[in-house]
DNA sequence: TGAAAAAAACATGCATGCTTGTTTTCGCCT
DNA sequence: AGGCGAAAACAAGCATGCATGTTTTTTTCA
């Protein structure tokens, strides 16, 4: 997708009657525009950012070009909805984890790595790759990435009681946690990590988590 | 650059005369090749891979185009002995490494940190990633990805006295400095991890090393 | 019937490999 | 020694394919 820089125009998007009752056809465009999406995020996991072309997603999508480009205008729009859309993804996966009573660390490990092996974020890992050397694509993703971090952390914070006063180390463990998990999930990726190593690997990080907090040094790891 | 999947022909080298000694053309000519395969890896560090297009690379490398690919056949070719190159100045990085005296743990992560905040780093992962939707790559990257890694962790195996016998937790050692620290310049990369955290990664890799190993438990960390 | 959705047709731009042409260097041979 | 033919280095143009956005036509449905 050469995300050419476009003026971003009008945004083509659902409009209901002034009663705002859905009409069939507001209801069957947002049902397109969802299937539209959906295809640009299996392209962008299958063929990768950079071969996801408007041809390709259309005809992912069953649909014409001519019948993409008539519900986002060009390839940048559709871009735009579909990061829009993993973010959101993201942030409902979290909400949902958190959700879970069990607040146990390796629990916790689990639950995020195996957000990690979703294809959302092999989309968002190629997004974010390509936004380095695509400025139109970091404007849009920055923000959102933002975000998502601050209110991650916020949240997480606020979730376990056993940090409370210990914000600075609480930080730490966060970061630790990304980067390790993120960085085992983008070794499986290009092949750098074995499969083997991953459980091995969620194990130490659990035990380091444990270290960084009296408070959960007492049970047992691993 | 698109890497069309053409047949790999006439690999046109230096050939130096029956006497092996290199005349002017064959310098030239090596000299040249050299600044292609140099403009090539600039190309993919400021454009990215998938924005690595041959006339970009020629003006790179102030050539015509044509004379690009006289040297090199197609693109491919170039891409092929961007990689070799790239391959070769990691394994003589990693030599250089070693042949430091110094064996400190504390030294050893800074250093091979300090090789990923090179330019070569963000070539590779652009490469590896690309790789993931190319199969062509795939096959170029996979091997020497794989000798890397096996040269990398024997000699490190041998360097390394306190940790002979314990085999199993000397690997898993280096898998853990080579995820947190490939996650660390990721992120660094993608801009999930910001500056400040990089130094108390470093310093939680280097006790969690220690911690793996009885030997150098008792030594101080930072 | 008339407006939205979908499809098709069209025009442009660019990257690719290939082919042709020009200059420089090398080996050889009288 | 010196010039001649071959080959390599370099440059430029050509034709093809594909991705992009725009415009026009057809279909669908309230």
């Amino acid at each position: 997708m050469a995300l050419a820089t476009t003026r971003s125009s009008t945004p083509r998007a659902v409009r209901d009657p002034a009663d705002g009752s859905p009409t069939h056809q507001s209801l069957k465009s947002a049902q397109t525009r969802a299937r539209l999406i959906d295809a640009a995020i299996r392209c962008i996991v299958r063929f990768g950012y950079a071969n996801t072309t408007t041809p390709r997603v259309a005809s992912e999508a069953g649909l014409s070009r001519g019948a993409m480009l008539h519900h986002f205008e060009n390839g940048q729009a559709l871009i735009k909805a579909a990061i829009v859309e993993l973010h959101e993804k993201r942030l409902r996966a979290f909400r949902r984890a958190a959700d879970v009573g069990d607040h146990d660390v390796g629990t916790l490990v689990h639950t995020y790595w195996r957000q990690l092996q979703k294809p959302g974020f092999i989309a968002f890992h190629e997004l974010a790759l390509a936004a380095r050397t695509h400025p139109e694509l970091g404007r849009i993703l920055q923000p959102l990435q933002a975000e998502f971090s601050a209110r991650f952390n916020e949240q997480a914070y606020a979730l376990f009681p056993e940090w409370q006063g210990q914000r600075d180390q609480f930080d730490l463990a966060m970061t630790l946690s990304q980067t390790m998990l993120e960085g085992l999930a983008v070794g499986l990726l290009t092949g750098s990590v074995k499969e083997a190593t991953v459980e091995p690997m969620l194990a130490l990080l659990e035990q380091q988590i444990r270290a960084l907090n009296p408070a959960l040094a007492q049970q047992a790891s691993a």
